[in-house]
DNA sequence: GACAACATGTAATAGGTTACATGATTTA
DNA sequence: TAAATCATGTAACCTATTACATGTTGTC
């Protein structure tokens, strides 16, 4: 089984009421590292959890401003939820396009592979700084994280700065052997 | 722009000739980790690849075995993987059951938070092995990796590992957490 | 006698994304 | 006046998974 966006939403609603615009942004500021979600898979989503009862949705006008819907968890709902987090495996999937271009590295000429070690690492280093800026909101505004979610952040803190650190430490060695490769054979007819 | 089963099966036969049977096992032992295709991917992509001239298939009969199909980059298809290998960024999206569960492990039962754990690190714990065995075998048979694999396979482990400390070291005080907060009130009934 | 490895393929389904359509208000 | 934020929704598309269908040989 896996989880999908219906349960993800499930889940940002036990944190209380929220509309399908609400929900995208949770998903971006809490969830963006490990889990993509878009405007196209939530608004269904919320539409089906409705339809299905696990929902309940109530329409606010305000003024000068789209009206809202503003979906709750029922009780069936949440036992849903409770439901499927029981029986869901704790899977972990990459999917990289990072590490497969590294992987034909050497069909590249060197520039790009510099370049990749380059564009990861600035990407890393965004993702490491988004997750320390909510870290720092959230304890600003004082309302602190369940033990289960202050494992998972420094967690994904600990894992991205260590691959961080190895790019930082060996990338610029690869892309200097990647120069090396590509001056002295053919593959690549630059200059 | 992603990067597809269709280029990666490009990218395989840049090694040589291959079956799609073959392809699925290079998947297996050398992508794993980040990247997964079926059976239902890789032979309707090998069609396909065959069908736009980016490789020719020939049919080889065996004795006692099957016949096998096994497939041939053309000049074409190293063109368009190079294009594509240029073009593609290096994106690294991760898709994690693991976080998404600890994210709501306030809800669920101290023992299943516990499990949690032990499976991850189990799973962890399996792909690093994978892993070395996977260089093993290459160093027994000298087939030497290229410089950016090394890399990605160095910063695979390397993360990895990261990751595996940091479960192991915190893990156990977030389940003997939760079970504090179980046995204190009522979301639980177990016992 | 059952299961794993070898070998290819299709069809139904799942689970998304992207782009589009609509439209007000605030900010630069 | 251009762009961002707020706000919802649909339709076309993409990509891949799962399960099924088929059949042999070798291993436990």
């Amino acid at each position: 089984m896996t989880l999908d966006v219906k349960t993800l939403c499930l889940g940002v609603l036990t944190q209380g009421e929220a509309s399908g615009y609400d929900i995208k942004k949770q998903f971006e500021q809490v969830f963006s590292y490990f889990y993509v979600a878009s405007f196209g898979s939530i608004y269904p989503a919320l539409t089906q959890l409705a339809r299905e009862g696990l929902v309940v949705c109530r329409e606010e006008s305000q003024p000068n401003r789209p009206d809202r819907k503003v979906y709750a968890l029922t009780e069936a709902g949440r036992e849903r939820l409770l439901a499927t987090l029981q029986a869901t495996p704790p899977r972990h999937r990459i999917r990289s396009e990072f590490y497969a271009l590294l992987h034909f590295a050497h069909l590249l000429p060197a520039r790009r592979v510099g370049e990749l070690i380059d564009e990861r690492l600035s990407d890393v280093n965004r993702t490491i700084e988004e997750i320390e800026n909510m870290l720092a909101r959230l304890g600003a505004e004082d309302c602190g994280l369940e033990p289960g979610q202050r494992f998972e952040v420094e967690l994904a803190l600990h894992t991205l700065r260590a691959h961080r650190d190895f790019i930082q430490k060996n990338g610029p060695a690869l892309a200097r052997e990647a120069q090396a490769n590509t001056s002295s054979d053919l593959q690549y007819s630059g200059t």
